[in-house]
DNA sequence: CCGCTGACGTGCG
DNA sequence: CCGCACGCCAGCG
């Protein structure tokens, strides 16, 4: 196995792992996840790795939003709908333009 | 190597 | 507040 794809797997399995540590009822964002996880400006990973998860992985996905606070998933797709209802279910207030007050329910961590 | 695409982020008008 | 350009990074054909 190469080196270079073993570090990738590495990473990734640091993100699954700050993605992890989000406490229910709380929403982080890709860049704030990337940063955690010690991959600075690798937004666009996260991402990544959440589009491909298999549909059946225990990995609490609809707590990742965009900057700002909203799910950056296409409207049209039933993935948003499906992480807007999961969080609401969890107590996030999320309208129905899919956007969540971070002052609010944005994750910090040590508390 | 090139171009395209995406669950990103930021700056600007 | 919204759209848009651009920078960015990875995967794929």
């Amino acid at each position: 196995m190469p080196h270079h794809s073993r570090n990738r797997d590495q990473a990734d399995q640091r993100l699954r792992a700050t993605v992890d540590s989000l406490p229910t009822g709380r929403v982080a964002t890709y860049g704030q996840i990337a940063t955690e996880a010690g991959l600075p400006g690798r937004a666009r990973r996260v991402g990544q790795l959440l589009a491909n998860l298999e549909t059946d992985s225990d990995l609490c996905w609809h707590r990742v939003l965009g900057a700002g606070g909203q799910i950056s998933l296409p409207r049209e797709r039933p993935a948003w709908h499906e992480q807007r209802a999961r969080l609401l279910a969890e107590g996030v207030e999320c309208d129905d333009r899919g956007r969540v007050d971070l002052e609010r329910y944005g994750w910090r961590p040590d508390e």
